[in-house]
DNA sequence: ATAGCGATGTTCT
DNA sequence: GAACATCGCTATA
């Protein structure tokens, strides 16, 4: 555990744009740096899957900060988190847009296009090779990890999309120039 | 550029 | 049965 994960999961939230995720899948290493990400918190939040509490689903938003939480999204896609809160609570940051840093044949080829291959969540982890099979593991030692920022980073706050409760909280963290 | 729509696992009513 | 923290295709402009 380090001080990345520190605060409120707002305040990480904010931290985190501009980190650097990496995975070790099928061999292969790819790096980037993520540029959009929203906070959901826990059971006052009535946007997150924690606010109705604990299901097979959403078990591992419980553990600790520092643990990947996956789940599959329509049905369709798989979406990456990271917990925030101390174990038991239910907070996480939804990971939801990244600029390539290394490996971006290899994200290519995942994504099967050219352009578009990390603006949204379900591309994000498409282009990781994110699935459930990471679903708990530690974003300190599993196979996707993720280091802070480097260098300072200008950040917006707006309202959080694609949902349909919770709309008015100010809890999406996108880059700006 | 924007709109409509199908795909479909998990959760909720 | 319906909703959902989505995406890519198709159609229309």
């Amino acid at each position: 555990m380090t001080e990345l994960y520190e605060g409120t999961v707002v305040e990480v939230a904010r931290r985190l744009v501009g980190s650097q995720l990496t995975s070790l899948l099928g061999g292969v290493r790819t790096a980037v740096r993520l540029t959009e990400v929203e906070a959901y918190g826990g059971t006052e939040d009535p946007a997150s899957h924690a606010y109705r509490g604990e299901t097979a689903r959403n078990r591992s938003m419980f553990r600790e900060a520092g643990t990947l939480y996956v789940y599959r999204s329509y049905g369709v896609h798989w979406c990456a988190n990271v917990v925030t809160g101390p174990s038991g609570v239910g907070e996480a940051v939804l990971l939801r847009a990244a600029e390539p840093l290394e490996g971006i044949e290899e994200i290519r080829r995942r994504r099967g296009r050219e352009d578009h291959l990390l603006d949204g969540p379900g591309k994000l982890c498409q282009a990781l090779g994110i699935t459930g099979a990471q679903d708990g593991t530690s974003l300190s030692s599993g196979p996707v990890r993720l280091e802070p920022p480097e260098k300072p980073v200008n950040v917006e706050a707006t309202r959080r999309v694609g949902i349909t409760k919770g709309t008015e909280l100010p809890w999406r963290f996108v880059e700006v120039p």
